[in-house]
DNA sequence: TTCCAAAATGAGTCTCCACTCATTATTCTC
DNA sequence: GAGAATAATGAGTGGAGACTCATTTTGGAA
């Protein structure tokens, strides 16, 4: 690859990063290219559609996400993550966006099952420390993560309701 | 108001609830004409702009909502609200995306703090009957009633799921 | 029945956005 | 440095959807 092409791809994944994390799925294709510095047909040129381009992004976001999953463990880890990840979701959008989708929007069905594997992980170990009840499975699990980060991000919600919030449903998931 | 446009308006009211209950708030107004038999121009006669006839229709499922929520109570009527409401929300997706805005979207905050109002009924009484832990406030109810309505309607739940989800939920609501 | 104000019609405008492509510019190879 | 290959450019296309308005139709008062 040409290095002017190399540095632009570069430029283009970093500004697509920052305004889909921003603005979300929905922002134009037309405003990364802008931030980027290059014109709207570079960008097509690297990603041939916009779902190209947002797959690419969220590719290297869950990555990051599975991989703070993978490094957490213990009674604790499953509801440290779940809170990082809340935490995390009001300024990233996307993933949200992603997860929700269940990654068909960009066709990262195997991304997203990997992250499914690695919080069931987190589950296990939670369930066989004793800090998660043994009735609770797996696909509750995901659909709480899922619904409250996009609750977080989607209500703008503030430190102390995301707190009460994740408060209720960790009691929800310890035994009892 | 001529016969024609009485009958037309109802037409128009019941197309768009139809369609905006299938499809979400993103469905065309193109499309709700078809389905009330009208011309588009109709529509926006009777509804100056899309927002407009959204609100008509959500005030009217979020009235439903807040009779359904007044006439629950007791120790069970919280939990048996938000059951409803999330078995509901996969055929109204609409409502949810109301509700997640705050009612800014379509102007109808006055209506959603009534819905609120219902809800804090609810939590007081159960509270009351000791069914749900007195540390529990307003603002986590209400988030996890949103968060949760959306994931059912975006995520597809399965009425299995959907209890499963709600059991952990209300497994945290009550006091341990 | 007549007549006109109210209403309905639907092709057309406007805006936004994903995506294209002929032209121009930049790298790389020899 | 010349030439070829690769890449960048940005005006242009096409489609979708909200909204308009000149024209036609309809309801109902006199």
């Amino acid at each position: 690859m040409r290095a002017d092409a190399q540095r632009n791809r570069i430029r283009i994944l970093v500004a697509a990063e920052e305004v889909f994390t921003e603005t979300g799925p929905g922002a134009s294709t037309e405003e990364v290219a802008r931030r980027a510095g290059v014109a709207i047909g570079t960008v097509f040129r690297h990603f041939p559609t916009k779902g190209d381009l947002l797959g690419a992004i969220m590719k290297r976001l869950l990555a990051e996400l599975i991989e703070s999953a993978g490094q957490r463990g213990g009674g604790e880890g499953l509801f440290e993550f779940f809170t990082e990840l809340t935490a995390q979701a009001s300024y990233k959008r996307t993933v949200v966006g992603l997860l929700e989708s269940g990654g068909t929007a960009v066709r990262l069905p195997e991304a997203v099952g990997h992250l499914t594997e690695a919080v069931g992980g987190l589950l296990s170990e939670a369930q066989a420390a004793g800090t998660v009840s043994p009735g609770v499975a797996l696909p509750e699990v995901m659909a709480l993560l899922v619904s409250v980060t996009h609750g977080a991000v989607h209500g703008g919600w503030d430190a102390e309701l995301r707190e009460r919030t994740l408060a209720v449903v960790f009691a929800g998931l310890r035994p009892h």
